[in-house]
RNA sequence: GACCCGGUAGCUCAGCUGAAUAGAGCAACUGCCUUCUAAGCAGUAGGUCAUUGGUUUGAAUCCAAUCCGGGUCACCA
């Protein structure tokens, strides 16, 4: 079994608390059973938790072999109905626990259909991701953001929490322009219908060929002898660009319709990636309607004495004092910049919403910003201010360094989906175990493995750390992968399909001697809710990847040795047949959780 | 320059609120399909946990310094 911090687990509370109270019974200590560190036991040992006493060996100044044994005994006479053995090595309680009591835990959960799920607590969680530009098409670095976000959101409500899907979309400014001037000067009026382009893709062509006519203006000044500098301010299509920025303010009418016609075209080609990649909103906040806000916070400010006004007339914040910098909250002119927006969004969302916490699924190297913007809210004693909190993750790399759309190395969303399904479409096939499948049932399949190989490759690393996403070997279909998973699933799911029967799970398993390899199984099975808390807790979905990962493995190490349809008597039957259907269950609402689906064949 | 994050097997990653000989997956090598799906199972090999010093009964884990990599410190968003 993989060895791992039994923080909050079940059992292992109930183990400290027994033995929080032998200490007490025995030599009179007061101990809180928080601080009893209780792990699990090695393989090479017997016994499944362990009790590690060289804490409490000085206090109590005994050998830990005298400790370990006085305090093992006392267990397993007073708690007889938990421990079945104990031995001690050096300064460790190995324990056993009762068949009995793993039984008893099967027997109440096989067919509990909320196995792990919280109720209502009465909070709310507001979750903001994907927060796209409209400019051009998503790619591998918004598939991590958005598979974190969704994923978040549904560990989250999955353990008591209302939850608030937001995505902020980022529909104006100067690069939207810029898509709209070339689009002026190149297209003759084509659209996506026209060229049977997605629309998110068509526009975003657009961005690339402003880019590609600004190079070359830019070079051709430079040849007529201007400096770099002044050829990038002098290049007409930027002005083009600028001036236009200035026209959407001014709401001039041929250029807000260009604008919503090619934001447009944006949003179609958007939800038609977010559909297929089962990512969806709550609400959807625009930054056209939220880049004016925050304003009147910032003289709400300056009168509480918070913010302070330069000579030039801007405004400022200094948080020297928090070992940060000044920044800057309102520009001479008296527009808001980036942070005074957010602030002022934070706002309208705890209007609408009143969240308890409000997550941001934004990468790290805005740590930053919002370490200022959290900062900001609570100098000026927001009730948003305390819940916001930053899910930082790290960028997506390629094994040749980081994603340049100016060296065409990023990795497009649709293209990397298609490709996806494509070789899953591909192994199936090789595999030939689906052949009476007919073309919708494939299609679904393909889409299932594809997609599921691609979020949990995304999703199985922490997502504080930057990950290396190598096109050719990433993506695998063995081993700690998205598939394996699913197959593990599939092949319970053909086994209960013959054997589960209302007769065949009910029956009495009570006088069941376990088998190592069927406690294993039990025991991790036992241990899911304490991991749903912890990647909740710790807004952390790969823990939850790795553990049913781990719980796959450790299923199908015991479905090789033991048989379930030939198994050794009908009560060892009925107790295989809820243990796989608890794995199935625990297999299947994990893969959920990560916005993955599992088949019943493949 | 200041601040933040990271450096664990050839590669990708767990472990980092201190505890037994540091774990997976991939890649390499060996076995296992006449009984529940071989997208599987069992095994072999592979590590001075960046370096140095410190705290501790005990350090990959905590502290300090150094080296390397990344990020941020815009009247950009």
């Amino acid at each position: 079994m993989p060895s791992q911090k039994l923080g909050k687990m079940s059992v292992a509370v109930t183990i400290r608390e027994a033995a929080a109270k032998a200490f007490n019974s025995l030599y009179n200590l007061d101990i809180k059973p928080a601080d009893i560190l209780v792990n699990a036991t090695k393989p090479e040992f017997e016994g499944e938790y362990t009790i590690v006493l060289f804490a409490f060996v000085k206090q109590l100044k005994k050998s830990p072999d005298a400790l370990g044994n006085e305090l093992g005994g006392y267990l397993l006479q007073h708690e007889s109905h938990l421990f079945s053995a104990f031995n001690v090595i050096k300064g460790f309680l190995n324990l056993s626990v009762t068949d009995s009591y793993w039984i008893n835990f099967l027997q109440q959960q096989h067919s509990n259909t909320s196995f792990g799920r919280k109720p209502k607590n009465g909070q709310k969680v507001m979750v903001e991701y994907s927060s796209p530009n409209t400019n051009k098409p998503l790619h591998l670095g918004h598939l991590r953001n958005n598979f974190l976000g969704w994923s978040i959101a549904a560990i989250l409500e999955a353990n008591g929490f209302d939850i608030v899907k937001t995505c902020i979309v980022n529909d104006r400014g100067i690069h939207i322009c810029k898509s709209m001037i070339a689009w002026q000067l190149f297209a003759n009026g084509a659209t996506p219908q026209t060229t049977g382009q997605k629309g998110d893709h068509f526009v975003g062509d657009y961005y690339v060929k402003f880019n590609d006519e600004y190079k070359r203006q830019t070079e051709e000044l430079i040849t007529k002898g201007l400096t770099k500098e002044q050829a990038e301010k002098e290049a007409p299509i930027m002005k083009a660009a600028q001036q236009m920025l200035l026209d959407w303010e001014a709401g001039q009418p041929d250029v807000m319709a260009l604008w919503q016609q090619m934001n447009s075209w944006v949003y179609a080609g958007f939800d038609e990636t977010y559909k297929r990649i089962g990512t969806d909103f709550d609400k959807v906040y625009y930054e056209s309607n939220t880049y004016l806000l925050g304003k009147d916070l910032v003289e709400s400010g300056l009168a509480k004495g918070v913010f302070f006004q330069k000579e030039d007339g801007s405004v400022w914040i200094d948080l020297t004092a928090d070992g940060l910098d000044e920044k800057i909250v309102r520009r001479k002119d008296g527009t808001a910049v980036y942070i005074t927006q957010d602030i002022g969004l934070a706002v309208n969302k705890y209007d609408e919403y009143r969240c308890d916490q409000s997550i941001y699924v934004v990468g790290d190297e805005q740590n930053y910003h919002f370490k200022v913007l959290k900062l900001i809210a609570q100098k000026l004693q927001l009730p948003a201010a305390d819940g916001i909190y930053h899910l930082s993750y790290g960028m997506v790399e390629l094994p040749t360094g980081k994603m340049k759309s100016r060296e065409g190395t990023v990795v497009d969303a649709d293209d990397l989906v298609d490709e996806m399904i494509n070789i899953s479409r591909q192994k199936t096939e090789e595999l030939g175990k689906v052949k009476d499948f007919n073309a919708a049932e494939l299609e679904a399949l393909y889409n299932t493995i594809g997609l599921g190989a691609l979020k949990f490759f995304l999703l199985r690393v922490d997502p504080k750390k930057r990950m290396v996403f190598n096109p050719e070997e990433s993506i695998d279909f063995h081993g700690f992968t998205g598939p394996f998973i699913q197959y593990t699933h599939a092949r319970i799911k053909s086994i209960l399909r013959k054997e589960e029967t209302a007769n065949a799970v009910a029956g009495s398993t009570a006088g069941n001697t376990l088998l190592m390899l069927e406690k294993d199984v039990i025991n991790w099975l036992e241990q899911f809710p304490a991991v749903m808390d912890e990647a909740g807790n710790e807004h952390d979905p790969s823990k939850l990847a790795i553990y049913i990962f781990n719980l796959a493995k450790i299923f199908n190490s015991f479905l090789s040795e033991h048989s379930i349809v030939y198994a050794e008597s009908p009560e060892k039957k009925t107790l295989r047949l809820q243990l796989a259907r608890l794995t199935a269950y625990t297999l299947s609402k994990g893969m959920q959780l990560l916005g993955i689906q599992v088949p019943e064949r493949m």
